[in-house]
DNA sequence: CGCAAGAGAGAGCACCGCTCTTGCGCAAGG
DNA sequence: CCTTGCGCAAGAGCGGTGCTCTCTCTTGCG
């Protein structure tokens, strides 16, 4: 079905990577609702009408870019943490977040398009899924790692918060204390709140040394997962 | 010159207070980026034209609503507030938390309007700012207000993060120990993060009960800024 | 080598923000 | 009381959008 078996299906994969990335380009000088086939047709020298033999809809050409882009930022969080795969685990998560931090800035529309407020009308497909889980799947393996070596500190956890924190282990990582995986899906949110304001303006005339903090934050944040200590 | 002097003032007042209603109206059920005059104008039964008689741009009407929707989240907080106005410290902060939380999720594309991705081509005017501080304010009485009762524990601050901490400190609240402020502003962006992550679908089928979840959390971060625990 | 399938072009629909001009009607001033 | 000036709405129009439909022409597969 794939394997380019003919010229004509290695043309079309060729036209679709051209059209991407024109869009990518759009997309990060102008932000996604600026998005606009017509212009993309421009750049690339064809009709609009003829984009729509690539993609069926501008809605269809944000779902790939959002799935590039869920890639593209968890290949930069593998592709740090890989470097520091030894370290210990609370400078694994360091590494992590700050690779997050990084690619956020140096890709704010794309930042926007994945963490951003939702486009309305658009409904992202589950095939978004697996991209948007690489960083997830990074972030429970240094738990599951810390875990193994028995050091990885139990946060408290409210006495009617338990059922659904069980709930929550059972589905995403069995292998883990329940007060951990809440701790970590809180501390995940609280990660790209930190990360979305910077990203987003908000810490405009409020934080000026903004790595040296968000560095501080996430400290604070993987001691509140109960990662010991480190840096 | 603005005082109502006639019928015609009066008339003015009302149709804007229509065309913001309106607005507002077509900002929940389409999101702001679909947010047209045009379609405005039609639910008025006026011409889109006309609309430029009481806002310059569609920028503008923008500014207005999100002025407006700073107002209507600051108000829900301090009445909220108000009326937990003796209790301790710890439980003040939940309240505002609770409640900034009630509105985001009552009104989710007014939430999105100040606290999501920036609106590409639209800079947020300096008018903004009295009404987004409001929030902030009441936070920063809370701390003050414990300070003054010595109730509040000095977060731990890396010795590197210090000079930054003592010039936001400086900025934001000179009456507060700096470990304070920089630890409130760093909750302050996760407690959006938390937020957030609810607001815009982030937590679908991973946190399932949200409200002890995000009250869980909440506690959490009143003590990561040195709220004694309380209830 | 013939021909169907695929690719692109172009016109057209309904919508958008915004501008400029025109003309109506109210309200205050003489 | 009448008149005049101004606030306001409307309409046409510009350049843009997503998307559809139809038509032509190329191309590479059987």
């Amino acid at each position: 079905m794939s394997t380019a078996h003919g010229a004509r299906a290695r043309a079309r994969i060729e036209v679709t990577a051209a059209i991407k990335e024109a869009a990518r380009r759009q997309l990060a000088a102008e932000g996604a609702a600026k998005l606009s086939l017509r212009a993309v047709a421009r750049e690339l020298g064809m009709a609009s009408s003829a984009l729509y033999r690539y993609f069926p809809s501008r809605d269809e050409l944000l779902t790939a870019l959002i799935i590039d882009a869920y890639d593209s930022l968890g290949e930069a969080a593998e592709t740090a943490h890989a470097e520091a795969a030894h370290a210990p685990p609370a400078r694994r998560w360091t590494v992590i977040c700050e690779s997050a931090r990084t690619w956020a800035l140096g890709h704010p529309h794309e930042y926007a398009l994945i963490y951003g407020s939702p486009v309305p009308g658009y409904k992202a497909p589950d095939t978004t899924v697996p991209a948007a889980s690489r960083l997830a799947f990074l972030v429970f393996d240094i738990l599951r790692d810390a875990h193994r070596r028995s050091a990885l500190a139990l946060p408290p956890l409210a006495a009617g918060l338990r059922p659904e924190a069980e709930r929550m282990a059972a589905d995403l990582a069995p292998d883990l204390p329940p007060e951990v995986v809440v701790a970590m899906v809180a501390a995940w949110a609280e990660l790209f709140g930190l990360v979305g304001f910077e990203v987003f303006g908000q810490f405009h005339r409020v934080v000026e040394d903004r790595e040296r903090f968000f560095r501080h934050a996430v400290d604070r944040l993987a001691r509140s997962v109960g990662l010991p200590a480190a840096s």
